[in-house]
DNA sequence: TTGTATGCGTTATCAT
DNA sequence: ATGATAACGCATACAA
């Protein structure tokens, strides 16, 4: 039988048992003597058997395969760190495992939801990861129905069955709130992500929480998408208030990138005229001009816990909620004490 | 038979035919009456049937899916826009044929190899796209030898026995030195991917032709890796120069961007006293500061292609090369005609 | 058209 | 406790 791959019967054969006695013995199970054990060990390595991963697909019903699907508009995907290092992660910890990462891109929530709907239909997935939650997420209700196994990121909003792996992301825009604060800022602005994202909203809670810790109004919040773009509209928008922001705090990085440039183009000095805070601490983060002011979110090892949490979860162990260590604040040059209210005046 | 989802024979026995005829049947083939066929489809219907993914995984020793392996360092992944352009656009193609994306990220080379090992030996996918192409690859030995269907992103300098699907960097890169030629550049540097990648190649070598075809010597080029941080010393070595440069023509955005923060930070003015171009057209690229002139690709258009030309593969069908259209050269604000000469030995 | 064998590993059942 | 036997899952190919 040439180039034909050897079959769990070549074994069987060749040690002189029975299919089920290696099936046990390979599988580490008890029920097989260990003399037969050994010898079955031989015959497998001696033909260079390996187990049959569609065959095993099929006979236990399991796809050993996790699934993640990202909803996203494709050309935005690319400007968001997050989900690289995020699958980076995971990847570390499947492939230790034998498992292989499904990954699907959709461009809406519907498309995301048919996308569930079909990776457990086909049962292409053991389970999956729910990333990017969102206010009252429907999805939440939709992989309950369908039963297939979830790992959330971050906690939902609502009532959810499911494990949570947590970054917080409250202390990292506190800590960006209170060091503006402490250089002498008080007109401090948020451009925030949507609020229909538990992240978008979570972080402008934190920094309306900070804000008012510190004794100060919260100031004026444009609400953005996340992008560059978006965020060049909403940084227009506070720049040109009657009393502009002297400080921004940008939900991520991206955002303030695009708000440095935004505040540079209309003549402003970042960080002399304007101070920035970001949120991701991307590669570009410390490569921009001004340096910028971030907090450094390790995306990778969330990916790797997440992973973890998820496989202990689709073999059937319980687990509770996990936590990671919150982003740390990075200080860079895109933050500097305000200058003085009579030159602010001159400039608006 | 509550719960359990139906299968083939029940489909067959509610019809009062064979399984064999069911399966002809549904999948649209000769051998079957036209009654018999309606009364298949109605008893599928009925129940609810849809065919397990495994079981046809299993007979037909398919996997109905495609991969590609990312080798990247993790935290560097998240910078380049490219893979999850790329990746958003395969999906779009494989959603419509009922295939899924298996990723796999990995570290280096060795892993990466380890892993086209895996996904072959364990039949996970079908066929897979091979990227990040290099000098002398030796990836297309080991995949050839695999025996697994390949597509190829761009042409390798070797030999190959694969399809390729390929998008041209060299006019794009050819359009940017043309441009800077164009408003009096004469020293124009060039800031270079590794050489053994066969992009970082061959975007040099066309930045070289270009500007023998312009009458200049080819100026001073520094060798970098395409990240940030890289480029930021890379672009501190060609500005330490004697002669500096005018211009520096990057082989992507990120390094470009990062160029200009570091010219900024050495007290240049960007276009005023160094024009930049990159490569891509990331989303950030119109909202860094100045605008970066660049050259835009659709990595999305490239990923659908590339999806659909594996698909046939796969399915049997040969393919000849393609070629997408090249990337289209984008003017905006980071480029300028030089200062006066002796403005520049000022500063200098 | 139909019945049956095939692919492959897992697992429940049975005999020792 | 150890091992053999057979059923199972499901679509497809092929002989009847």
């Amino acid at each position: 039988m040439p180039g034909r791959r050897p079959t769990i019967s070549d074994v069987a054969h060749r040690a002189g048992v029975s299919k089920g006695a290696v099936s046990y013995a390979l599988n580490n199970r008890a029920g097989v003597g260990t003399a037969t054990r050994e010898r079955i060990f031989a015959a497998a390595h001696e033909l260079g058997w390996q187990p049959s991963h569609r065959a095993r697909s099929l006979s236990t019903s399991r796809a050993f395969a996790l699934g993640l699907i990202i909803a996203r508009p494709p050309r935005l995907l690319g400007a968001d760190p997050f989900f690289p290092s995020f699958i980076a992660g995971v990847e570390t910890v499947l492939s230790e495992h034998g498992r292989a990462l499904v990954l699907q891109v959709v461009p809406d929530s519907a498309a995301e939801k048919a996308g569930y709907r079909r990776l457990a239909a086909e049962g292409r997935v053991d389970g999956v990861f729910l990333s990017d939650l969102r206010h009252d997420d429907s999805r939440i209700a939709l992989l309950e129905q369908i039963g297939l196994p979830t790992v959330t990121l971050n906690r939902p909003d609502g009532p959810s069955p499911f494990t949570a792996v947590c970054l917080d992301d409250r202390p990292g825009i506190t800590a960006a709130v209170n060091h503006l604060v402490q250089i002498g800022h008080t007109r401090i602005a948020h451009v925030a992500g949507p609020h229909h994202f538990v992240h978008g909203r979570s972080r402008r809670l934190a920094y309306e929480a900070a804000m008012s810790d510190a004794g100060l109004a919260p100031g004026p919040v444009a609400e953005s998408d996340f992008t560059a773009a978006g965020s060049a509209q909403a940084t227009a928008e506070l720049l040109a208030l009657a009393e502009p922001p002297t400080a921004i705090v940008y939900a991520n990085d991206l955002m303030a990138i695009s708000g440095i440039s935004g505040a540079r183009q209309g003549g402003l000095d970042v960080p002399g005229d304007l101070s920035v805070t970001g949120f991701d601490d991307a590669e570009l983060a410390a490569y921009v001009f001004p340096p910028l002011t971030t907090v450094r979110t390790d995306a990778y090892a969330w990916g790797q816990t997440a992973a973890r949490v998820l496989l202990a979860i689709v073999d059937g162990t319980q687990h509770k909620d996990v936590d990671m260590p919150p982003g740390r604040f990075v200080v860079r040059a895109s933050t500097a004490p305000p200058s003085t209210s009579t030159e602010r005046q001159r400039r608006s």
